[in-house]
DNA sequence: TGCTAACCGAGACGGTACGTCGCGTCTTGTT
DNA sequence: AACAAGACGCGACGTACCGTCTCGGTTAGCA
């Protein structure tokens, strides 16, 4: 039976060393060379310090995206979803670009072989659905959206693309990709009848 | 500097037996645990007969992907876009639930930071895209889409769904997913006009 | 730049039971079949923890050697420099047949390719050599041996031979072998003169 | 059942160049390096060409040493069986010294844990102790020695400390040295009477 | 003179051990 | 008691040689 640390003679110093290191050393060097070891060393600590209080170096940059995402506002609701979804796109767009996409990256990455990693992805991703889920919602009360969308797969026709891109292709996302995939998303592939 | 070995002095049996049990590993334990010291002895295999031909275990799963896809049928033609997409989409899902899934996704995940996975992914990533572009090219031209429309992004409209669902939400893919996205992606998500 | 560990942090427990390991392993199966790698099973240790400690096998075995050569005693002196050779002799016949005998061949044999081993094992043989010498040096000064003996080759001769029977004639030394060399040595080849 | 090679077949090209490869490396980088594989890539022979002739890397130096041997004189005889020691002894030195020196070396190492090469080491060194033993018999007869002088013991008196020297101590034998050695082993170590 | 069996070079093969890296746990002082 | 430091048992890494095996290509002897 494992011992539990005591959260308040934690030492904030330490997390906070520790959580920069890692993000640190994801974006020079990639998550797979984000060894546990060089994250204790890069942030002058012990690897004890790290083990007491995450199961592993994905939880650690976990944390780091989940805080990263709390400061994050929330889904824009101007009225016009198209504008909100592009706004709100430009943003993950952003996201990926920056030290952060390297960290989600990986981690979406250790999410398919590290079961805490799972969890932690999925419910960052379910979040992430689940908002833009209610604003399409909203968007398909209003008569934006056609009445019979399944809007939990409107997501991943408008989220899957980009992650196919950045991810899967490896590929930077150019300039105005997300307004073109908007425009098929939302007009559709068939042509205009006029 | 390094010698290659003579491709001709190779035996067949031994590249089989490693492809097989690597193949299987994969599907048994995962691409984790996969690793070149199991796929060796699961092969009845000395580790060096491994490294003589493959740059890593990573290369050893493309190599068995390869094959995999090329034995494939290619993209189907029937003049109907809509029903050769989703003949092909399904094919896919078919794939992903298969132990050739397993591999897949351990190679995605492997092309994250292994150069050498990166480039076969990317290969095969680029001639499943070619296929799908050449096939919508076609149906462009006999105006079953949009004149306008950006074909490579039109293959990430319709496959990034899929991925999305499948390697970062870890989700089944129901049946019928692809027709309902295939519904929106020639659709469109706006309330349909009468 | 490398780091050596903290001799204060040092786990007794693993030398010890790496250090009886090596030497029971080399008793039973021999110096060649003593690798690292059963060194540690045996020992219940990782490879790592011998590396960490010992460049080599021999550096094992080496140590072995010097802790059962300190506890030994010091080169006898009752006065009669025959019969403390003889007793010394004696002593070293019965090491030879003893386990550390066995460590002691497979040590001789690896100074002669490896510099660690040949440095520990010339500083065991200088010891010896020294320590002989010192007490011929005494001999001498009583008028028991010659004035313009050469001490360092007398201690040659005297241990010579044995060296030549045990370890490249591998023959076990038989009863009273140094009493008859040590006639030799003192009394001569030379047809004795009435 | 393992087939025989013939050997009006075999190559005696293939043969020297095996044995001077051998020879050459044992020379140049010692016994250890001194690997099969090396051995065939300098004479540029298949590894097999050696494995079928020879059981060992030690096989093939023990046949280089026995030619050698063969080659050299016999043991001389000139009626002063100091100086026929001497002779002989100054010999062996000068062996212990050439390149036929490191092999040598090479070989009492081997015998340690191969018993081809510990048969084959017996066998050259009970050559070399009959024929001086022989020699000492011819003397004891002519009353050089002491009759009651055991003649295998003193073989071993007068080359042990040689050996001592040479390989456990691993110096280069000094100018003189079998010639003292040669004055105590006949004299003995006891102060002259006068 | 053409056949065929054996040796030849080359080197791939199934193995064993190497010495290293990072894992996650445990231990030892320090603060 | 949490901390930094890092030693520990462990497992996999990628490499070096081992001794065996399989390939063509020469190279004898026998037909």
């Amino acid at each position: 039976m494992s011992r539990q640390p005591d959260p308040n003679r934690r030492s904030e110093q330490a997390r906070q060393a520790i959580l920069s290191a890692a993000a640190d050393l994801c974006a020079e060097v990639g998550f797979a060379a984000t060894t546990v070891e060089a994250i204790a060393a890069r942030a002058g600590v012990g690897k004890q310090t790290i083990y007491r209080w995450w199961p592993s170096k994905a939880a650690v940059l976990l944390e780091h995206m989940q805080r990263a995402r709390e400061t994050s506002a929330d889904f824009p609701d101007t009225g016009d979803i198209r504008a909100d979804l592009l706004a709100q796109t430009t943003a993950v767009e952003a996201l990926f670009a920056s030290h952060s996409g390297a960290i989600w990256r990986g981690l979406l990455i250790a999410a398919q072989s590290d079961d805490i990693a799972a969890d932690g992805v999925r419910a960052l991703l379910e979040k992430a659905v689940t908002d833009a889920t209610k604003r399409l919602s909203t968007a398909q009360v209003n008569g934006e959206l056609r009445a019979d969308a399944d809007l939990d797969m409107a997501v991943e026709i408008i989220y899957g693309p980009l992650y196919h891109h950045w991810l899967l292709r490896a590929r930077p996302v150019p300039n105005g990709y997300m307004k073109e995939i908007l425009n098929v998303v939302f007009d559709g592939l068939n042509p205009r009848r006029h």
